[in-house]
RNA sequence: GGGCGGCUAGCUCAGUUGGUUAGAGCGCCUGCCUUACAAGCAGGAUGUCGGGGGUUCGAGUCCCUCGCUGCCCACCA
């Protein structure tokens, strides 16, 4: 490869190469311990044993998923972060996989079949499970082959899948570990139950909508002593009629005056005609609805604990699919809502139901099939939570795990103090099978690593296998540590755990960060170091960081999601626009505290940005040929490590190296802080504003080639422009991979020292930066800008030069006199002549530093000039009004800071020059 | 019912512990095909920082209050 560029940017002609290339190549796998990694990959990255670690997991996509933006934020993220802890000289070990995503994946198999005119029933457990591997196989690396075009060094050595042989053996460790811990039981609860996938759900896979409903108020009728009809009723309010048949009693509030008569009595439960107690309880809330309330055991939390109180029977009215059973009568058979309609219509023609009021009440949907979750009773294993919350409270509050933002934190600890028993079985056929066997002898539970011989209570061989597999979140939450070799003690385990961070959105913070926390925290504790000694909290945790990134949105801040048609695939904002542009908005945008309203108009200019660092480089190969031409060669390979400047150097030289500098100890500075956006931001203004505005015109004077001149000083200003330019290279390169490196391999044509830029090191944080030629340079920009403001003023057209004349310090002209060549180049002047005093009306610009004027005879608009004048002064005089009063007041010098207080004072010298100039220069125009 | 954000230029967003003249990109206006780039260059205009009150020498920034808006959590039928 040359450094022949195309004359455009196209992206679609450089990334799917690239892409590809760094996967081919094993640019980024870490080789892995005997017992750890899969694959030996190419040892790029540790020739030498580096000193500090960076590991992170890629959270794992399900193998259903297609991409979307919020993953691409995600891994952009990641891998921004990533790229810059390797450049930094870090090991860098991020590790890729895909979650087996039980309820997501097996509905989606259960669709194709239902398409084949089959179902897994027809089928059987076994055949159907084989049919979903099948699936996965197939389909499951959609998304992770959409990753690999977006750049993301991974290691693909490292690769897993939840259901993989040695994260299954983690699964079956952590579970039989817990139940020997007792803290995993099984029994008869109410559970999060979803008609559709017929199975038990967790409380945070239970989704709360806020709905307008109706609440039925209706009559039971009273039975008191001697199983007689009092002729009185108990009004109640129920919002789901339907369970009624499950009603085993009436409750109040014992000290409830309303109801104090009917303590001890009875009614009849309307839809049965069973005749059910009426119970007192300090539960039941006076002010709410009637202050009596029907208590149905089987099919409400409170109810079933308040059922367990008062002895009462549970009388489940439902089947899995939510179809009244027998226990419903004469309902038996319908549909829970369609029961509904016609309980109330029969309770209305008995003249049984009071009232139906509005009533805005929450209605529980199940996350996956959005299907309304059922509180249903139903025997279910459980993990007891809180041994694990508290030690994950702990972590957190010891500060061993980091949020950003910070306010995370306290989510976090709201969530985890109140947390519930984990509902961790699943009645599906696709996940981990629990490891847990019944006797058909004696009904007692065998749990075991490998399958027992015989029941350990009784002895028998009469065991079948637990048909429940575990929530997908079980298995996800031993990712730290199973991906790295648990429950074995590998050397990649002591190497790589704790990671150091962990990137992801708020929406996965209880199902996965919180339970990678509360596992980890639990099972590593047991875990020795490496060196042996017992693991404290602080180095069981996970991870070190968690960082929490917004939720991207459309262009109108609307949630993107399929219903809405709204979602922007980030495959076609590729295709249009390239990957790095793509990258790049997304970190720009990535600000915290806010979502991301994602804009394509956005990207189309960072696609601008890409082109134009593409052009620079062009550019600068051409001068590389000129000056080849010229008999100066400058081999790409013998530049030094970064840029070197010294005085003798020209200001530009020694300016633009100085903001190279600065600008990447901003970036450094930026990313430490997760702030995306602000290292985005800065690497712009500098490749855009600094070095192709200001420094590649500048340098266009130092390498003109036409003409005879310092052969030296043209080595010297291409050593810099090469040097500044391939640092900036890789100072973007992690947030556009693609484009550096593309240019990267061509600067070097076609043979750089290093596979790839990704290998190089990222330009320092601690470089010398020169104030003193900022501030010149700050200087000559501004008299630039003022020239040409005057020149458009004074309508000169484009191509003309004209004279200019300066009032000046004398320090500012000797600035000015050194480079005067550039003001000419830029600012189209002819000559410059320093004065004394200008002509009588002419049109000046003026800075603290300087006057300035052109000669030109087309006069400026005085119209146009005096209004813009006249505002001008405006703002300076109330500017000066406040500053003098500010200096006038006591309080302020006396208490404001010395920094504060000069500086106003400098500038309070400077409107006293620049007051009485523009009132004269508005005077002048007379 | 609890809790957390957001409200800054026409649009999307920055604005560090309160400190001198509130910024960027896009858009807008004017002039330029100046041979790296028209996906470009140069110049310009644009803000009662949601309303009100308070603390302070000084408030976009801290406190109170109101308004609008988004989100999360929750076992009151």
């Amino acid at each position: 490869m040359s450094h022949e560029l195309a004359k455009a940017y196209d992206p679609s002609q450089i990334e799917d190469r690239w892409a590809q290339y760094w996967v081919d190549e094993h640019l980024f796998d870490v080789p892995g311990s005997a017992s750890g990694s899969k694959a030996a990959g190419a040892a790029t990255q540790a020739a030498v044993p580096p000193q500090k670690v960076f590991t992170m997991l890629l959270p794992p996509p399900n193998v259903t998923g297609r991409l979307h933006m919020g993953h691409m934020l995600n891994q952009t993220e990641m891998d921004i972060l990533t790229r810059w802890h390797r450049m930094r000289g870090e090991l860098a070990n991020w590790v890729p996989g895909t979650d087996h995503a039980g309820i997501a994946t097996q509905m989606m198999v259960e669709r194709q079949l239902a398409s084949e005119k089959t179902s897994r029933h027809a089928l059987g457990r076994e055949a159907f499970v084989d049919r979903v591997w099948q699936w996965r196989a197939h389909y499951g690396g959609a998304i992770l082959d959409q990753m690999k075009r977006l750049g993301a060094s991974v290691d693909w050595s490292r690769e897993y899948f939840t259901m993989d042989e040695g994260l299954s053996i983690a699964v079956k460790e952590a579970f039989v570990r817990l139940h020997e811990q007792g803290l995993i039981y099984r029994g008869a609860y109410i559970v999060n139950w979803c008609p559709s996938c017929q199975t038990a759900v967790s409380d945070v896979e239970v989704v709360h909508e806020e709905q307008q409903g109706k609440l039925y108020v209706i009559r039971y009728n009273v039975v008191g002593p001697g199983d007689r009809l009092t002729g009185e009723t108990i009004t109640i309010a129920t919002t789901r009629p339907e369970t009624m048949p499950g009603d085993v009693a009436v409750a109040v509030h014992p000290d409830d005056e309303r109801y104090t008569r009917f303590h001890l009595m009875s009614v009849v439960e309307p839809v049965t005609g069973r005749v059910i107690p009426i119970v007192t309880d300090t539960w039941v809330s006076r002010d709410f609805g009637t202050g009596a309330v029907k208590i149905t055991p089987a099919h409400d939390p409170n109810d079933f604990e308040l059922g367990k109180r008062h002895l009462l029977p549970q009388i489940n009215v439902m089947d899995e699919t939510a179809h009244m059973n027998a226990a419903a009568g004469a309902y038996t058979g319908l549909d829970r809502f369609v029961a509904r309609k016609q309980i109330i219509a029969e309770l209305e023609a008995r003249g049984l139901l009071v009232e139906i009021k509005e009533h805005t009440n929450s209605v529980g949907r199940c996350e996956r099939s959005r299907d309304i979750i059922e509180p249903r009773l139903s025997t279910q294993w459980f993990i007891k939570i809180q041994p694990l919350a508290e030690k994950a409270i702990a972590a957190v509050e010891e500060g061993h795990i980091r949020f950003t933002p910070d306010q995370y934190k306290k989510t976090y600890f709201e969530w985890m103090r109140n947390i519930h028993d984990w509902c961790i079985s699943r009645q599906l056929w696709w996940g981990h099978r629990i490891p847990a066997w019944h006797c058909d002898v004696c009904h007692g539970v065998t749990v075991a690593r490998e399958t027992p011989a015989q029941c350990s209570h009784c002895g028998t061989t009469e065991l079948k296998q637990e048909t429940d597999v575990l929530d997908t979140w079980f298995s996800s939450g031993l990712l730290p540590m199973s991906v790295f070799g648990w429950p074995q003690h590998t050397p990649d385990l002591d190497r790589f755990y704790p990671t150091q961070l962990l990137v992801t959105g708020f929406d996965i913070l209880f199902f996965w960060v919180a339970r990678m926390i509360m596992f980890g925290c639990h099972f590593m504790l047991d875990e020795p170091m490496a060196d042996g000694t017992p693991r404290r909290l602080a180095d069981a945790v996970p991870f070190r960081e968690v960082y929490i990134h917004a939720l991207v949105r459309d262009a109108d801040r609307q949630k993107m999601s399929k219903t809405k048609g709204n979602v922007i695939d980030p495959i076609d904002t590729i295709r249009k626009f390239g990957t790095d542009a793509t990258r790049f908005t997304l970190a720009a945008m990535a600000s915290p505290g806010t979502d991301i309203a994602f804009n394509e108009e956005r990207t189309e200019g960072y696609r601008a940005f890409a082109n134009k660092i593409w052009n620079a480089a062009r550019f600068l190969f051409m001068q590389v040929d000129r000056a080849a031409e010229a008999g100066i060669v400058v081999a790409p390979a013998t530049l030094p490590p970064a840029p070197v400047v010294t005085e003798q150097d020209t200001l530009d030289a020694r300016w633009i190296v100085s903001r190279l500098n600065s600008t990447a100890a901003n970036v450094h500075h930026a990313l430490e802080d997760y702030r995306f956006d602000e290292a985005a931001s800065f690497i712009y203004q500098f490749f855009w504003g600094d070095f192709c505005d200001w420094y590649l015109e500048i340098v266009k004077i130092r390498l003109d080639f036409t003409s005879d001149g310092d052969l030296e000083a043209r080595r010297s200003a291409l050593t810099t422009l090469l040097g500044v330019f391939e640092a900036a290279l890789r100072l973007l390169s992690p947030f556009m991979p693609f484009l550096t490196e593309e240019l990267w391999h061509a600067f070097y044509d076609g043979k750089p020292a290093l596979k790839s830029i990704a290998l190089t090191r990222y330009p320092s944080a601690v470089s010398p930066v020169d104030e003193a030629a900022e501030s010149a340079m700050t200087q000559l920009q501004g008299l630039i800008v003022a020239l040409r403001d005057l020149r458009r003023a004074a309508g000169v057209p484009e191509k003309e030069a004209v004279p200019a004349q300066v009032r000046s310090s004398e320090a500012t002209a000797a600035l000015l006199r050194a480079n005067s060549d550039i003001l000419e180049r830029l600012a189209r002047i002819s000559h410059l002549t320093f004065v004394e005093s200008f002509a009588d009306g002419a049109v000046l610009r003026t800075t603290p530093e300087f006057d300035a004027a052109i000669i030109f005879e087309k006069q400026i608009d005085p119209v146009a000039e005096r209004e813009r004048l006249t505002k001008e002064l405006a703002r300076l005089e109330k500017e000066q009004a406040s500053a003098e009063r500010q200096l006038g007041n006591e309080a302020f010098l006396g208490k404001a800071p010395v920094a504060v207080v000069d500086g106003l004072r400098k500038r309070a010298a400077e409107l006293q020059q620049l007051v009485p100039k523009t009132r004269a220069a508005i005077e002048g125009l007379r």
